[in-house]
DNA sequence: GGAAGTTGTGCAATCGTTTGCGCGTTCGTA
DNA sequence: TACGAACGCGCAAACGATTGCACAACTTCC
């Protein structure tokens, strides 16, 4: 949660009632009506000197707003859902810190609901926030597979909604530039003198995983570089999928093994490092390894994580913008933010 | 968010007005007052005959009760308050997702808060989620120092809370058993020969980090071996305070530098590989690493990492569960949960 | 000096539930 | 058979804010 800051006030400890907004008209001698004028910043009239001394008293009574009463006459909850997939993730951690700070600057409540990567659980989960009656929706959980799902239903009722991280090729969305993301990976490895590179790709039906694969294609398209289909391997999200597949890259006869790896996130880089060490290998003297996130953990892993950072900050600040453009029917575009490669320790020139 | 499963009802796409309870009254002939009973599980009469035609209309409407209406009239929200110092921590982001979880069961939505260790935003963000009339709050960032603060605060007004994690000394609370977990983490290297062992031990304030400390103590006291009170440091939470301290460490001339570190989570510990490496220094052959929590990630690292786990689960769960019967005004007493130590390949024999 | 705004405030309806009270039925039991 | 308990359900009063309408007092402008 987050919302608008409400900082001040609490004398009012102890016994007794909370006072509500008809107390602090009566002892303002005013009615209930000016009160709430008095409260609401967006009116003018809060400028003004009985609105100031109308303030004065409700802070001193240690009045505070029922949002209940508020947000049913108001119809509208000051409150946005925001949809994932875990929030035990690093990257999905950061993002949501990124939204609620960013809903808190707009004086909204952010209201977290996990699906844990179950496609059902998506709907449900969804139709639960849209239960709470919450005035909007930002998703991280968009997939490319199938026209299914939770969001036309979503469209079809017309509650705002934007994707983050992910698109579904259609729906307003704040993204990373995975296209780029994958190619500067690549390109800092062939820089490197790299020309067998593998990639632990991560699932098809994430687009952020879909273009980051492509955007290593044009790098190596680009340097003249054959892709090698066999080094390009699907895989999750997670560490333990991304030791398996890197195992079965480096299981590859000498010749074919990739002395160069992306990896779809820095999970699965952390799991290819496992790897590598299991296989003998030493990175980055025999296998260079880029990762992508830059999550905290990759500058301090023990071999320092050359990382493409990802600016969540914006991506979370520009979904709640975007929710709220919508919601006011401004036209919107999706957004791309550009990444940036950080070198470490963990990429070397090709042995 | 969690709370109870709204999973069935979206017939009502696309135009008009969301169906009310007046609504479906009209259409099954009743007062809405019925319909209110009848939806209520609690209320006997909700497995009448007339109820389940009720609900039956109820739901091929697509009616979903309006929670402000309900909440107003109410004067509960059904919503609990967490308050973390982060969520981007795996820690704590799992124990997060136990405690909503937990919430869903019993048909409670968890409304997050985050602090990022600011002593005063602590109370602010105390007082923001009570302004949106939270029905309890469990809190994971309590410290020991000071009497001031925001707890003595809600205890004032009667607002129940439970801390978890960590404690005050006073609250209720449901911890860890971080003596324990101490204890087992010390005895853990005692065993392999160990015995100039040196902790990096987390902040003086944080309840869950002295605890493990004495637990350490206690062990090296039973096997005969003095603490080395310049072996004993305190340090952040973080990776970079993890590596720096053990760079103390680790700088010590050669017959004092430890040969066993326990750290006060995988952070830490995380730092405090890095910081062997960077003296040249191969774990577990030169030293011996305990971390905290078995984070996800501790099994993964290339030297995979022994570590105290810690059940969150449970934790999350009890707070909760705590938490209810506060609100009901029945007893409680704190409650601590056991740890266990998950040996891997950072611990080896003193060389 | 009067018409046309502007500003400040009150009145009362309204948002959609929940729940105490009460009345008419039905049922079990003496 | 009759009497009290239990049940099913309607009535209407809350809960605490927001907001359209009205109107008085004051400006402003010609």
């Amino acid at each position: 949660m987050t919302g608008t800051t409400a900082t001040p006030p609490p004398p009012r400890r102890g016994t007794g009632r909370r006072p509500t907004m008809t107390d602090v008209a009566r002892e303002a001698g005013v009615n209930p009506s000016t009160v709430s004028r008095a409260l609401d910043d967006r009116h003018p009239f809060s400028r003004s000197d009985t609105a100031v001394r109308i303030k004065q008293i409700a802070a001193q009574l240690g009045y505070t707003p029922n949002p209940a009463a508020a947000n049913l006459r108001r119809q509208s909850t000051r409150t946005i859902g925001v949809v994932m997939s875990s929030i035990t993730g690093t990257v999905m951690a950061m993002l949501y810190e990124e939204i609620a700070e960013a809903c808190r600057d707009h004086g909204l409540d952010a209201l977290l609901a996990t699906t844990h990567d179950d496609l059902e659980a998506e709907t449900a989960v969804g139709r639960l926030l849209l239960s709470r009656r919450v005035d909007g929706l930002i998703l991280a959980t968009a997939r490319l597979d199938g026209p299914g799902g939770f969001l036309p239903e979503l469209a079809a009722d017309g509650t705002p909604f934007v994707l983050a991280l992910r698109t579904d090729g259609h729906s307003p969305a704040v993204l990373g530039d995975d296209r780029l993301g994958g190619y500067l990976a690549a390109r800092h490895l062939l820089d490197l003198g790299h020309r067998r590179i593998g990639m632990i790709a991560g699932p098809p039906y994430a687009s952020n995983a879909l273009g980051r694969v492509d955007g290593l294609r044009q790098a190596l398209t680009e340097a003249g570089v054959e892709v090698d289909e066999r080094l390009v391997r699907p895989s999750g999200f997670s560490m333990e999928s991304g030791e398996s597949t890197a195992a079965e890259l480096l299981a590859l006869p000498d010749g074919q093994r990739p002395t160069g790896l992306v990896t779809v996130n820095d999970n699965t880089a952390v799991g290819a490092l496992a790897a590598a060490r299991r296989h003998g290998l030493a990175v980055p003297q025999d296998l260079s390894v880029v990762g992508y996130n830059d999550t905290p953990l990759a500058a301090r892993l023990p071999i320092p994580l050359t990382s493409v950072r990802v600016p969540l900050r914006e991506i979370g600040r520009g979904a709640v913008d975007m929710l709220l453009r919508i919601r006011q029917e401004r036209p919107v575009r999706s957004l791309v933010h550009a990444p940036t490669l950080i070198p470490r320790e963990s990429t070397a020139p090709a042995p």
